[in-house]
DNA sequence: TTTTATACATCGAACTTCTATGTATATTTG
DNA sequence: CAAATATACATAGAAGTTCGATGTATAAAA
C-alpha cells in the first residue's frame, strides 16, 4: 500500500477536513481515524501534523471549536465548519475541479510512455 | 477568471512540468507559456518560481538539461525529461488518480451544501 | 501496576514557494 | 538611433508549511 506525496496530502487536507467537518461535528483524534480509513491507509496525518492545521483553520473563522466533556471523561476539542468555511469548501472544490481538467487534458495528448 | 490556490499550484507543478516535457524539449520561458495556455490563464507560473523547480528536478535527476543557441541568437536552457523522470510522471500520475478517488468520494456522500 | 490508547499542544528542523532583484540580449516602437 | 518591451535565466531573502519529537494528561486494558 503506497503512501501519497507530502505535496499532494498538503494540498488536499484542507479540503478533506472541511469536507468531514462539513457532514459532522467531530474532533482531532476522530477526524485523523476518519482520514486514515476513508483513505484506507494511504494518507495517515500524525496528531502534530493535523492540530496546527485545525488552529489555522480556526484563525482564518473556516471552523469554530468548544471544548466537550466526553462520557468517557477525556475532554475532546469538537470542532464544527462556519458559514464562511462552507463557502471556503465550495471554492476549494471548484479549483480541485479546475485543476484535474488541466491536468487530464495534458495527459489525455499525450505519447504512450510504455 | 479566477486564479488557482498556491496549495494546488504546488502540487501540481511537477507532473505538470514532466508531463511538458514528456512531450517535447522545453525551455523555462516557453514552459511558463504553455502551461498558461493549457490552463487558460489560471496557472501563471512566475519566472523566480519555476527556474528553482526545474533546478530541483534536476538535481533529482528527473530532467536534464543542456544550452542551445536559438536562432534568434537568445541562448535558451533546454530541458528533457530522463527515463527517471518518466517513472516518476507515472508514479504521479497514479497519486493524483488516488487522491482524485478519496475527494470524490468524500464529495459525494456529503450532504447538499446549498 | 504497567502499558496502550485516547486526546491535545507546541517547538524546531527542514523544505517550499514567492517576491524582488539582477544580468543580459533581441525586437519593436517612437 | 534611442528607449521601451519581450525574451531568458538566476538567486537571495521572506514567509509559510509540514513533520517528527517531545510533553502533558486521562481512561482502559493487560
Amino acid at each position: 500500500m503506497e503512501k501519497l506525496s507530502k505535496e499532494l496530502i498538503g494540498a488536499s487536507s484542507i479540503p478533506i477536513i472541511l469536507s468531514i467537518l462539513s457532514k459532522n461535528e467531530s474532533y482531532g483524534y476522530e477526524i485523523i481515524q476518519n482520514v486514515k480509513e476513508i483513505s484506507n491507509g494511504k494518507i495517515e496525518y500524525g496528531d502534530g501534523t493535523l492540530y496546527p492545521v485545525l488552529h489555522k483553520l480556526e484563525k482564518k473563522e473556516l471552523i469554530e471549536s468548544y471544548w466537550k466533556m466526553g462520557e468517557s471523561g477525556r475532554k475532546r476539542k469538537y470542532y464544527k465548519i462556519s458559514n464562511k468555511g462552507k463557502k471556503q469548501l465550495l471554492s476549494e472544490k471548484e479549483n480541485w475541479t479546475i485543476i484535474n481538467q488541466i491536468i487530464s487534458k495534458l495527459w489525455k495528448i499525450e505519447p504512450s510512455l510504455t
